[in-house]
DNA sequence: AAGTGTGAAGCTATTCACAGCC
DNA sequence: GGCTGTGAATAGCTTCACACTT
């Protein structure tokens, strides 16, 4: 059995299907935790999750012993230890880049600051929108985005700009500082060195269920 | 070499990764004809979707052979196949559950049209927002959301309601006769046997990148 | 008895590498 | 010469199964 002294990230390089996992439990706990329940097995924690009792446990054994063998694992104390894996240990400072339909709604989008995510700064190309109150802050002009970087630094930036404009938009935010970005705009874009990115393509998730659905149709 | 008279599905079961690999492919190609470019490599293929030629060739190999040795592949008719095997080739209706900010953005958002799928009811059940007009459309009761499907009914539900009110949403729109879920609530919905449902968590991805951003500080 | 932690096995996905065709 | 299509090799992920702990 090998000795964590810290929660510090083990070297193995973890798959992004364990991180969305347990993110996943992360929330079960939560419910459980509200739910006043102390314990839960690696079997209770899967049946939530839509997977197995020993992926529950893979899972877990990568970043240490947790569980107790006979009892199943503490709640609040999983939890805990979760959340300093996921890195949620502390407070994240996000911009949205880009006011329109979907950004608004993202700034306004409770479950973000309930996760640990403060929406700090908010931009726009679109001088209507400037100046413009979204969510408790004042709507900048895309074009003073570095300056007001240099003031105001973020960890993340939400990306909510058209697709012509949003790998130009990723360019400029990192080399201002900004470390991690999530694009909304349904295109892929690509990350500069150094810096991680994730997209959220909607329309490509209902293709994917088109694909789906063409499936089932024929069979 | 497989003679593959029709598009229809292969027998194999096509992973999630090659289908939005798919997605991808098919965007960069509209891309490539609206430039006017005719022919396109696997390597060229790749180089736009952060992949391997390989993985490009291996991908649209498992549905028949669209190239041509030495030339590389046709733009618009590797399109036109691509768009028939993700089921493309019509258009999709869909309904909208949940007005909120989140629903009432993706109700107008044009990207879903512009892919295939068409909004063509709205419901909520939130009395004040009943009525209003949404994206050309009404919004209806969701209490008779039964009796709209019966009339007009939809292939697929996009849900952006809230956590408590998404499962039940869900288990009722299948009933009703719709086949697959885009579930915005950031939560894991369970699909009814034969319904195909994916979760697009947002909070989640935030979560990801967060991670990510932690193992990048310690390095 | 119950349930973890984990090596080993099994499975799936990606990459390699090259014969075959244009 | 260039590039596809594909079996073979490799890598990565999941499941199994069981020793071990409470």
């Amino acid at each position: 059995m090998k000795d964590f002294t810290s929660l510090a990230p083990v070297s193995r390089k973890i798959s992004d299907s364990t991180v969305r996992r347990l993110s996943l439990y992360l929330r079960f706990l939560e419910e459980f935790e509200h739910e006043g329940v102390a314990t839960v097995s690696s079997r209770q924690l899967a049946s939530q999750g839509a997977t197995t009792a020993a992926q529950v446990r893979k899972d877990l054994s990568l970043f240490g012993s947790f569980g107790k063998r006979g009892r199943g694992y503490e709640v609040a104390d999983l939890a805990r230890k979760l959340k300093a894996i996921l890195g949620l240990g502390r407070r994240w400072r996000v911009a949205l880049i880009g006011a329109g339909r979907i950004g608004s709604a993202l700034a306004e989008y409770g479950d973000f600051r309930e996760r640990g995510f403060d929406i700090v700064a908010v931009f726009d190309s679109d001088p209507a929108k400037v100046g413009r109150r979204l969510a408790g802050l004042t709507v900048v002009a895309e074009r003073d985005m570095e300056r007001v970087l240099a003031d105001t630094p973020v960890d993340i930036a939400i990306v909510a700009v058209p697709v012509e404009a949003a790998q130009a938009v990723v360019d400029r935010a990192a080399a201002a500082g900004v470390h991690g970005f999530l694009n909304f705009a349904p295109t892929q874009l690509h990350a500069p060195e150094g810096i991680a990115l994730r997209d959220v393509n909607m329309s490509m998730e209902l293709e994917a269920l088109a694909y789906s659905l063409s499936q089932d149709a024929d069979a």
